[in-house]
DNA sequence: TTTTACTTTCAATAATTACTGAAAGTTTAG
DNA sequence: CTAAACTTTCAGTAATTATTGAAAGTAAAA
């Protein structure tokens, strides 16, 4: 197989995997173009590869670089913009990571807290519900701040102990 | 607060949660309705306390059973289906990670595989970004393998020598 | 300054996904 | 068996989300 069709059908992978995970299938499929590309590419050579139109691949470019997964790279003696992914793959998931607790968890544990210190306390299945939330919330966010903070050896080295 | 108000702020949150996760509003709406109800609940119940049609609430507790996130309770000497969610945290979060492992994990890694094994490594970076995926797709899977399965102490006890 | 090469925005539209409600299906009671 | 009580399905519709493409914006070159 070559290379070519791999990458498409890792794109195509990619793409899916992310919009299932609530992140649209565009920002997926650019982000592995990019991470499958030795060199960083345009605007123009994404729409290309991906057949979509130029305010897509802004925007979704613009949301990929907002993750802190793609980075503008100004190529010498050109005018265009470039754009690079970064390569490691611990790294990127660290920073997924961090993304999602940031907008997805975080907020969920301040309702919770909130809920805990307003409620009135004359439903104790609930009560132990909250309480029992704000546990689980607490230390999945704490593992994932591990997580975003570790160098990736020290945490892959966990990984494994865990798993072993 | 009064109890009823908190539950539906919970509702509310924890089916903004559900749908950044790819999982529909509705679905978990329904998921925290039933975790924050003490008794079993049925359809009708479930209709009127988040105001949606019989067609949707069927089909969402059904993707909820499917999940293993939610089960069908007979009363005794009643006709109707109850519902009732687990309750344990830990062990929702279990089933979920399982469930997204097998839907959305397992493919990508078995793309990438495939991938593995049929290209013609004429380009050494995209061979190297297959490996790394190999690898950080097999590691995640294991680990939530092992979560899966795991008694919830043995996690919980891991986690937290993890985090200290 | 003006022109040119590019980037960003956004209203209109397309595509996707979720929801309704009534009809069809199923099960239990009598 | 038939009727009643309940569950499931699904075609039509509504709501949401993603995409286009052209116009507006910006910055470097001439």
């Amino acid at each position: 197989m070559k290379s070519a069709e791999a990458k498409k059908e890792f794109i195509q992978a990619w793409g899916i995997l992310g919009s299932s995970w609530g992140i649209n299938r565009t920002m997926s499929s650019i982000h592995a173009l990019l991470m499958s590309s030795a060199l960083p590419l345009s605007t123009e050579e994404i729409m290309a590869e991906l057949q979509i139109s130029r305010g897509n691949a802004n925007m979704n470019i613009r949301s990929l670089i907002d993750w802190g997964l793609v980075r503008k790279r100004i190529v010498t003696g050109e005018r265009k913009e470039y754009f690079e992914a970064g390569k490691d793959i611990w790294e990127i998931a660290r920073q997924i990571a961090a993304e999602r607790k940031k907008r997805e968890l975080d907020p969920v544990l301040q309702v919770v807290k909130e809920l805990k210190e307003k409620e009135d306390k004359s439903d104790p299945h609930f009560s132990k519900l909250l309480d029992d939330m704000d546990e689980f919330t607490s230390t999945i966010g704490g593992l994932m701040n591990r997580f975003h903070q570790s160098d990736r050896n020290w945490f892959f080295k966990k990984l494994v102990k865990l798993l072993g």
